[in-house]
DNA sequence: CTGTTAGCGCGTTCAA
DNA sequence: TTGAACGCGCTAACAG
């Protein structure tokens, strides 16, 4: 592997002078430019970053930890590494697939200077755990939370649900499922506050049979659908807290001649490919403009220059699960 | 940042030793090693990869290119990180989003020495311009192609397609229609020969008009359900090369109130993610031994210990889109 | 404007 | 069994 010693030799001056030329730091005349330029040219000469990076302790790599492949993850990541490349930064992938010792790993990337930052899609681990990592280099995560040490590019579900469920209420629903996620969640608990709001406001009873818990886990809208299935007092609709879920729920459901809307209707909650692709209602929220804005923050931290933030927004995306 | 040397200093040994008790390399009496385990400890020493990857010019990292999110990129990406990791390798995901810079980009991270081999999950280039890059490292790829220079996990489409033709066969389909992927590959030229042996000896009419070459890119499926529709002599059924374009397929059919299999039976390929949710019958070729497969060339090829190689089988999933 | 020198943090001879 | 010294490839401070 030619190196810049060789490139050197080749065009008669020192190191450092090809270092000038690579860096286009410092002073270096016209001639000795072009001569160092024609000696990379005929060596095919490629600098080596990982030197580069040790000296500069700067790997110009972002880590991004996701539990695993779920379908939500496909656009984030795509927009994630976008934002990331066009600014001039690799990207390292770590699927934990929900092993804490993994995500440990992953995180010990940063300590181990092997990348500048990380971005959490959802932790595994407690967040008293990842903390000390914060110590490393900045931290963000697709997880709702706030704490100073950590960005979170959540968006605030209240709103999002509350004009969801307003929007089943105009539809004519009123016996309303709701499929939350984890309990500790955040977003879960601003999404408790909108509906328990939701429900005094408009009058509506709130069966709490029909307040589930789904498991944050695969299936998990395969587990509701059972439990809808064997249940007597059935409600109207589910309002589920991603589109996974619902996909899930439906495609069980279907398994045993139910339908929706007829049967039950459905409102998802991301607006993914999947949702897409089997008609589910949801609700967008710029997850594009989500990913955008953890890179930016993730960058503005170990940046002079500064990227701007996006707004966000909520969005009902009208498809057939709906009456 | 600790050291090597701040360690060194700490135990009151030389940093060579430090080294040999880290590498466990070489000769170190029990009593200064666990005074630098000690030491290591009490500053909460880690050790910088970078220099590490600088002095021995290996990065224990695989790059991993792919155009852009399909759904069938999530298993493999899963399952090839998993054999990565428990093997000792990080993974560089790419993604290109069909961009052939990109993904000259991703290849030259060869070059510069930040993998030691690189994946390709579906080119974008012509092979002609990634050929080169295999002097740097070793290459592989799910493409299917016959190089020494490359590996391809590909298995022989040839077979699971006849397979899948007297599948439909057995179950009274006559009229069928295939859609293929792009022309030049490999696996659609296998699939080419199977359906036209299929046709030949099972003396069913090969109507000329039902044999797709789909766009090989998002929504392509969706395209030629318009054409089906605007069609007046219909097929029986679709085969599909892919899930993605079956389940395109279908959920355009479904749009204008059409379904399956009442209307046209369809026929996926993958099985993944998508096919089961929305109960599509296709054909499992254990995509996840593909992925296996992939990274245990890649390994075999820098290291001296070999991985095993798993063989590949076809499997019919009846699920609920043929009759 | 340019060359010399000193690191970045670590692994690895080579003597001792 | 250990330490000194060198090198991996590159950048940056310093002197000229």
């Amino acid at each position: 592997m030619a190196t810049i010693i060789d490139v050197a030799k080749k065009a008669g001056v020192s190191k450092s002078t090809v270092s000038r030329v690579l860096t286009s730091n410092g002073y270096v005349s016209e001639v000795s430019r072009q001569k160092v330029l024609l000696a990379m040219e005929e060596i095919g000469y490629i600098p080596n970053l990982l030197a580069r990076q040790l000296q500069s302790g700067v790997t110009k790599t972002i880590g991004f930890i996701a539990p695993s492949y779920m379908s939500a993850l496909g656009k984030f990541l795509q927009v994630f590494m976008e934002n990331a490349k066009n600014n001039g930064y690799y990207v390292n992938l770590y699927l934990t697939g929900g092993d804490k010792q993994k995500e440990i790993e992953a995180l010990n990337q940063l300590k181990y200077k092997q990348v500048d930052g990380i971005f959490i899609l959802t932790r595994t681990n407690d967040w008293e755990t990842i903390k000390p990592y914060s110590q490393y280099g900045p931290l963000a995560t697709w997880n709702r939370i706030e704490e100073p040490w950590i960005y979170s590019s959540y968006v605030d579900h209240y709103e999002g649900y509350l004009k969801a469920l307003n929007y089943l209420y105009d539809r004519g629903y009123r016996k309303i499922g709701h499929v939350l996620g984890n309990m500790e969640n955040l977003n879960t608990k601003a999404r408790l506050r909108a509906l328990t709001e939701f429900h005094e406001l408009k009058q509506v009873p709130l069966n709490e049979e029909w307040l589930i818990e789904a498991a944050y886990n695969k299936n998990g809208g395969r587990e509701v659908a059972k439990k809808w299935l064997e249940s007597l007092d059935k409600p109207d609709v589910f309002a589920f807290y991603s589109d996974q879920s619902a996909a899930e729920f439906i495609s069980e459901i279907e398994l045993v001649g139910f339908k929706s809307p007829e049967d039950i209707g459905v409102l998802g909650f991301d607006n993914n490919e999947v949702s897409e692709l089997m008609h589910i209602s949801t609700v967008d929220y710029s997850l594009e403009k989500q990913a955008s804005n953890s890179f930016a923050y993730l960058y503005n931290q170990l940046n002079e220059d500064q990227l701007p933030f996006e707004q966000l927004v909520f969005e009902l995306m009208e498809r057939k699960t709906l009456k």
